[in-house]
DNA sequence: CTTCCCCATGCCTTACAAAGACCACGAAAT
DNA sequence: ATTTCGTGGTCTTTGTAAGGCATGGGGAAG
């Protein structure tokens, strides 16, 4: 559930709710936090992290490019300091033609298996 | 100068002349051929790696995805196998590009000393 | 009692470099 | 014309600094 504060309105999300969307250890934010001058993020009174959905894209990006690219994290971040915006835009774009697939082999499977139902 | 050995014809590299070329030292063109499949030369009878331009060309390929780039190892492997034909022609664009590049900034600085002499 | 903070330390892996042995090749010596 | 020797380059194996986090202590907030 979204981070809720006394004087706060916006949606934030909390470091935990972060790791749990990406399966990670919120140590490894922490630790890209100090990696990446993108991601950095706003604090609560606490200094608890506030996590926008604009954070969120842009470790999306990285995490896209660290643990789904290959990259190693001086090579990410110079990737993103050169070419942050336009990046997220691919990202997006393979995102959903990821989505597009997932749809299509769980139809291909329906598929097959009203094929079997028929023919037996 | 290329290697020379009794019944060999064909002009190879040796690793040194390679190292040499790239500026890196010989054992990291042996690490990579434990890393990558590609980058497999030929031997000698003795055991010496024979490398030729194609060898080449893949070392270059590697070299711009690592060294340039900033993939790891296992990155660069992937990309490596999906896209290795179509990666050469990418890089050799950039490489040309670099050249390119390279005399437009010498031009600009012998334009700018002629300039100086001129007005001074 | 869980989740967050910061900080320090621990720790496995990555990506090489160094060490030690071996071999061809040319010059010097027999 | 062999033999010897030295030197530079190569080989494989082993060592190691840095990279990339995870873990644990100590504490506050909810």
């Amino acid at each position: 559930m979204p981070y809720k504060d006394h004087e706060i309105e916006k949606q934030y999300f909390t470091i935990g709710e972060v790791a749990q969307q990406f399966n990670v250890a919120p140590s490894l934010i922490r630790f890209w936090e100090t990696e990446f001058d993108e991601l950095r993020p706003r604090k609560s009174k606490k200094g608890n992290r506030l996590y926008t959905p604009q954070d969120i894209d842009i470790f999306r990006t990285i995490y896209h490019l660290v643990k789904e690219r290959g990259y190693t994290i001086p090579g990410a971040r110079d990737l993103l300091k050169q070419k942050g915006p336009q990046l997220k835009e691919k990202i997006d774009v393979i995102q959903s033609l990821e989505k597009v697939r997932k749809f299509m082999v769980t139809m291909k499977k329906d598929l097959d298996a009203l094929g079997k139902a028929q023919q037996g």
